[in-house]
DNA sequence: TATCGGTTGGATACAACGTACACACGGAAG
DNA sequence: CTTCCGTGTGTACGTTGTATCCAACCGATA
């Protein structure tokens, strides 16, 4: 490895990886282990970690409820995760690998709809999803894709894309500007079916009823008109398919509009 | 005042407000307090907490920290906050209050040109938002524009597509799949530029060095060939004002094919 | 079979966090 | 002057991530 000269020199005692591990958790965890034991194993630790996460919420997912549910003490999950920013980094990449891999598409357009249409379905199976990648950004970085179930995603799509015969830098701006789309108006949606699943809310009614003393406040200030006004005619509130395929819409129609494609 | 009734009464000995404080953050602040003691105010709580989110990232917003950049002790901001949901809560809300109010446009287009340009530069001005929005889901809601100042974006944006003649679920789809687009496309900005200054990278090509060890080994899987293949040829990969832009023409360009305005 | 080195999981401990609770102060009202 | 209530203080507790040391175990070797 004569690529990156180490900049802080080793330490005699303790740990080596003291600033950064310098290899990734990829690699890693690629080295069979030299001794198979079977108790304990990154699939395993993910498995339970996402487990946790998808029936409780990310925030139950500590350290010490994971060695619970794994049956260990609290520290052993540890030998295979250097903290919880890896942990995290591991039920993320865990979560896409549930992403299908063939997805036969005719066009690029239909490459790209069934993209956004994967990735909205894996977020809602895993609302944490989206809140891990805003969390722990330094290394889960949900948004990078630089993990190997997350870098297949933009693999696939410049594939897709690749009959298009548009430039490398188009390209990326498509996947970009798709993914980006997709990212945040999920983030939306996930956002308020947890706001209606931690206060017990049903239905679209049932969350305006618990919202009301909320918004009753802010609207009596008459600074609103417009968004009461619209917010009260509105009759597609409570469809969050049509909202997305409608905005997805949007966005295709533009791509194909912008670059002539 | 006699807009909304009081929903649960006055109360006696303690605080009262167990389970949910019912009066928003919001209305309980806008009653002037009977007692001007000028040491702590609302506003002064979310600057300086802002301050420090600025300039040390939001995981240095402690209560803590917060008292000792106020000069009290550490619990005494939560007379003002009811926990450090709502602290998040007046910190967003004092971001989107930086947004500028004035907005002359001279079509829809421009509108939503200049709403998406703000609120990215908001963003970056406050990377914290984005994360903010995704950690406290539940009441600081960035999505839900739920505060004063949040609430004044879609406003403004419902003002400025009245005039195309949209019904209110068009121009309600119109807004979201903007305001999607920034909020997906800025996060992953916010989060490459967050790995870059916390490993103290400057440029795009240092960046590239910094994770060329990570990246090497995934690479050198072969599991992706195009994702090498477009990241070699791209020539704007550090150009994030014209993947914006770029990726914001694509989506108006779709809102006006889609919808015929 | 007995020994050994390296890996795995356990036990303990610590600093920092959010925040519940009871108290002290100080101006406004009577 | 007395009373009262809103405001800031002090203390303390449970929970978190994780550093560190230690024991148990495996397969290979003698």
């Amino acid at each position: 490895m004569p690529a990156s000269q180490a900049p802080t020199g080793d330490n005699p005692t303790g740990s080596d990886d003291r600033d950064k591990p310098q290899v990734s958790l990829w690699e890693r965890l690629a080295r069979p282990a030299p001794t198979p034991r079977t108790t304990l194993t990154p699939h395993r630790i993910a498995e339970a970690a996402v487990a946790i996460a998808d029936t409780e919420g990310l925030d139950a997912v500590t350290m010490r409820r994971l060695a619970t549910a794994l049956g260990v003490a609290p520290m052993a999950a540890y030998r295979y995760v250097s903290g919880k920013d890896e942990l995290i980094e591991l039920m993320v990449d865990f979560a896409y690998g549930q992403l299908p891999l063939d997805t036969p598409a005719d066009s690029w357009r239909e490459a790209m709809h069934s993209m956004a249409v994967h990735l909205r379905a894996m977020n809602l199976a895993h609302p944490w999803t989206v809140r891990a990648g805003a969390q722990w950004t330094v290394r889960a970085a949900t948004q990078f894709f630089l993990s190997p179930n997350q870098l297949a995603v933009p693999e696939r799509a410049f594939a897709a894309l690749a009959e298009s015969g548009l430039d490398a830098d188009t390209t990326m701006a498509v996947f970009r500007t798709v993914s980006g789309y997709v990212h945040g108006s999920v983030a939306a949606e996930i956002a308020l079916q947890t706001l209606r699943g931690d206060n017990g809310w049903s239905d679209g009614d049932e969350t305006r009823a618990g919202l009301a003393p909320r918004m009753s406040y802010l609207m009596g200030t008459g600074r609103y008109p417009n968004y009461q006004h619209y917010l009260h005619q509105a009759t597609r509130k409570d469809d969050p398919d049509w909202q997305f395929e409608t905005g997805l819409a949007c966005v295709l129609d533009g791509i194909a509009a912008h670059f002539g494609i």
